[in-house]
DNA sequence: CGGAATATTGACCAAACGGTCAGGATCAGG
DNA sequence: CCTGATCCTGACCGTTTGGTCAATATTCCG
């Protein structure tokens, strides 16, 4: 790859970056690859649409270095699963810290989702590669607890799958819960309280 | 609206409308809204894009048909709940039928998917109204339940949310299920096993 | 300060796209 | 078999969009 230019970033050069990318996870989360223009970015940005193009070859790259930078912060908190700490609360804590992410972070959270309802054309590598590598030592992990009866015996793929899909719910549908529930009630505090409540029913030994 | 025209339809417009709702079917829930162009959709109904538009105005309309017609069909097995069924084999039955209908009929979840991504431009009316009615019908008959002590309390909104979110997840995110899992392993076979242990738990007094 | 490197832009282009239309083919009913 | 209604299409149009480029402005640094 064309990547890694051994000469520094200018001052210039990093802040624009950032500006360009920050409006297009604004745009491409909320209209998808396709949905969104370079005007939209630019104008996202405050920058002009040629000036835009001086910084990124093209509106795919833009996308795909989004994705590729941002699937690690999406990722970490996973990573962050202790085998040494206590069963229960690892799990727990990792889905709090998944709804935060939803609350704090659903531009990231729909930006992937998008992506993967394309069928992941940007991240087909990853997926199969780091993801499922990571997914498999996670799953590893909490298998390992289930071995030692602290953690009831589910699949622990499963498991991630159900935590990932009520966690991003609140961010990706955040349109339909939001009518559904009405404007007066917090989704996701809520959401936090009963996630607690249905994982540790399922998982207390 | 200028629907329902008094004048039965021809057996002709009856199938070309049929081949057209199919294709574009395919289509929106392959690349969603903005992704998808006339002549993806012509193609698939094997069709010619003007014959296309003869029966459609607009690639909106082909949208907005598609999204009230198979909302109706998406919405069924929620209506289906009976207050006078035992509590647990209702739910349970309904979470079995959510993960069918991914199985089945997964251009239709991800149809929604994008939709609802996007903010719902097409169903706010839909999701305020229809929708937020008869999930509060059925929040209540939960809720009724669980007065009766028949199932634990939780918050029925969020238990709905939460089935959604899970059963939707294997057809919707089907890309990353699929490189997570490996391409030997049947995801909604399994995840039916495990939603099924997971709810049992969950709401079982 | 002066010149080279970097940054920015207006004008432009070709392709893709949604949609139109006049005219021809096909079909249904008398 | 005739005729009007329905059905279908090639050619076309205006707009949007991703991307280019030459020219200008700004910054950097010796």
């Amino acid at each position: 790859m064309t990547e890694a230019a051994p000469t520094a970033m200018t001052r210039i050069q990093q802040k624009n970056r950032d500006l360009i990318l920050g409006g297009a996870l604004t745009v491409f989360s909320a209209n998808g690859f396709r949905g969104a223009t370079i005007d939209q970015i630019a104008k996202a940005a405050g920058l002009s649409k040629p000036n835009v193009l001086y910084y990124f070859a093209s509106k795919d790259e833009i996308h795909k270095t989004l994705l590729t930078t941002l699937l690690e912060m999406w990722l970490d908190p996973l990573r962050r699963l202790d085998p040494a700490g206590d069963p229960l609360v690892e799990v727990l804590t990792y889905i709090r810290a998944k709804l935060m992410m939803s609350r704090d972070f659903p531009r990231e959270s729909r930006l992937f989702a998008y992506e993967i309802l394309q069928g992941a054309p940007h991240l087909t590598e990853v997926l199969g590669g780091g993801l499922r590598r990571i997914v498999d030592d996670s799953a590893a992990i909490l298998a390992g607890w289930m071995d030692e009866g602290r953690l009831r015996r589910v699949d622990p793929h499963h498991l991630i799958f159900s935590i990932w899909a009520l966690t991003q719910h609140y961010a990706d549908f955040d349109a339909q819960v939001r009518a559904v529930l009405g404007a007066s009630r917090d989704p996701i505090a809520e959401g936090e309280g009963f996630a607690e409540d249905l994982y540790r029913r399922l998982l207390a030994p």
